[in-house]
DNA sequence: GCAGGGATGAACT
DNA sequence: GTTCATCCCTGCA
């Protein structure tokens, strides 16, 4: 099982996959950008959808780490989630947003699926940054080593500072501060008050 | 059958 | 900066 993917160990826990998870880049079908803000999730805490147990929406959370989890939220935006930990226990990291790279990663088939021109809303937030990467059901419960998902590690010539803080839109668990963010990113969801990390 | 949601965009103060 | 309608699917009574 192939379990470590663009330098990171996806088998560790959620909070721990996700703050590596910034600054690697990520390509659906060629297209994507530099993550910037991620969520960690896990079946123990209850704002998790892992948290009440395997159901037939969450599955994919339950199965082999490394994998993608995705699903629609309020009926109508999709939401782009990597699955940690062991198989069987339930975790795993929200993509929140990515700083859009240049056009050889596809700026300009995201600005056409967003009938947007501003490169700060791109993929600023789940919902958009599927919808410029074209994400949907189909893209549920497939392995992020394969096409048409591409992750590429974390550029090392460029220095990361990172903050983490609440998470976003939760009615639970909403002190755990497993939110992570590149500091001083244009390209968040909503700015970061936070504690560096 | 029904309540509520890991959100967004527009319309406001 | 803030509230507000809206999307329809999921899980549980």
């Amino acid at each position: 099982m192939i379990t470590t993917l663009a330098g990171i160990d996806f088998s560790a826990p959620a909070h721990e996959v996700a703050p590596q998870l910034i600054g690697v880049t990520l390509l659906v079908n060629g297209v994507g950008g530099r993550i910037v803000e991620t969520e960690a999730y896990d079946r123990e805490e209850p704002a998790s959808h892992c948290f009440i147990g395997e159901t037939p929406r969450n599955f994919a959370m339950f199965g082999p780490p490394g994998r993608s989890y995705v699903y629609q939220s309020h009926g109508l935006h999709w939401c782009l989630n990597f699955v940690c930990r062991e198989p069987g226990h339930g975790a795993g990291v929200l993509i929140r947003a990515l700083e859009p790279l240049a056009d050889a990663h596809g700026l300009a088939a995201m600005r056409a699926r967003r009938q947007l021109e501003d490169e700060r809303l791109l993929c600023a937030g789940p919902g958009r940054l599927c919808q410029a990467l074209g994400v949907t059901r189909q893209h549920n419960n497939l392995p992020l080593s394969e096409a048409p998902f591409l992750l590429l590690p974390r550029d090392p010539a460029r220095e990361v500072a990172m903050l983490a803080g609440p998470r976003i839109g939760i009615s639970k668990a909403v002190d755990l501060p497993w939110r992570f963010v590149e500091a001083g990113s244009r390209f968040l969801s909503k700015p970061m008050r936070g504690s560096v990390l």
